[in-house]
DNA sequence: TGTGGCCAGGTGCATTTCACATCTATTTCA
DNA sequence: TGAAATAGATGTGAAATGCACCTGGCCACA
């Protein structure tokens, strides 16, 4: 809604697209997922983080890629090389400790949010229901 | 969490700043104001939006006129200058049935993505509760 | 043997957004 | 007279975003 027009949905359908890769939560998802699976590496995870996304978008490589750095950067997750299977090499992610924490603290800030928007959308449909603005000269 | 550590809040809490302003969701907060109360200015939108807001983050005066200028170039509200009240001119603004409208499918994005945040709050949760991860070898 | 395609992990960069500071002007009132 | 409050902005450096592009390994198969 904020941004351009969605090129996905179109313009009629009320998709949380063009809402920016913060909006998209995917700090919280990452350490979610590495907390769930144990370890695992980038190009894996990008393709489980389209399915548990909390929103419409499609989250971008390099927006993985570069919270996977920060995340590192930050004591959060930790990496290592691994070479010994076929293909590329990968770099695995494993949770630290501290990143199980800001994992927690992420579940308040969400659980907060969640909780203001559900009771901002109940108040927008009670205001909505009341009679139109009354419009009481132009227009 | 993303971006810096909160300045108002130390580095302990967890709290929502931080977290840019389309993420403070003050294009919906307006909307919703303007629909409730009728009509109102930027100054005035001012202080209430810091007690309506979604997070803990206050909303730049900045960014709220900012938003008001393109919720009006988008059709969602308009404005008319009203001089006959002492003090500086204000620029009153009005929902109008666009902006119903945009207000609506803002309710229901905001719907989707709490119903998604709660949910994934749970999972976290459950997440968290299981024994730490096994580290098999190394740390 | 070479070439196309998938895997894996990036980087480059123009455009947007953010946060904070600053500016203008009007009015009140000490 | 001049400080403070009201009202509505704008300027700008820094950060985030989105999209395109690049590297390099490995496999299949023609």
């Amino acid at each position: 809604m904020p941004r351009k027009v969605c090129a996905r949905h179109g313009k009629n359908y009320p998709c949380s697209c063009g809402m920016g890769n913060l909006y998209r939560f995917v700090e919280p998802l990452v350490l979610h997922l590495l907390k769930k699976k144990g370890h695992a590496y980038g190009y894996d995870l990008c393709a489980e983080l389209q399915e548990h996304a909390l929103t419409d978008t499609a989250i971008e490589k390099a927006a993985l890629y570069r919270t996977l750095r920060q995340l590192e950067a930050n004591g959060n997750v930790k990496s290592e090389w691994e070479t010994n299977k076929a293909g590329p090499a990968r770099r695995v992610y494993k949770i630290t400790k501290q990143g199980e924490q800001h994992l927690e603290e992420w579940a308040a800030v969400l659980e907060h949010l969640s909780q203001s928007m559900t009771h901002f959308v109940c108040e927008v449909r009670k205001t909505l229901l009341k009679p139109a603005t009354k419009r009481t000269k132009s227009s």
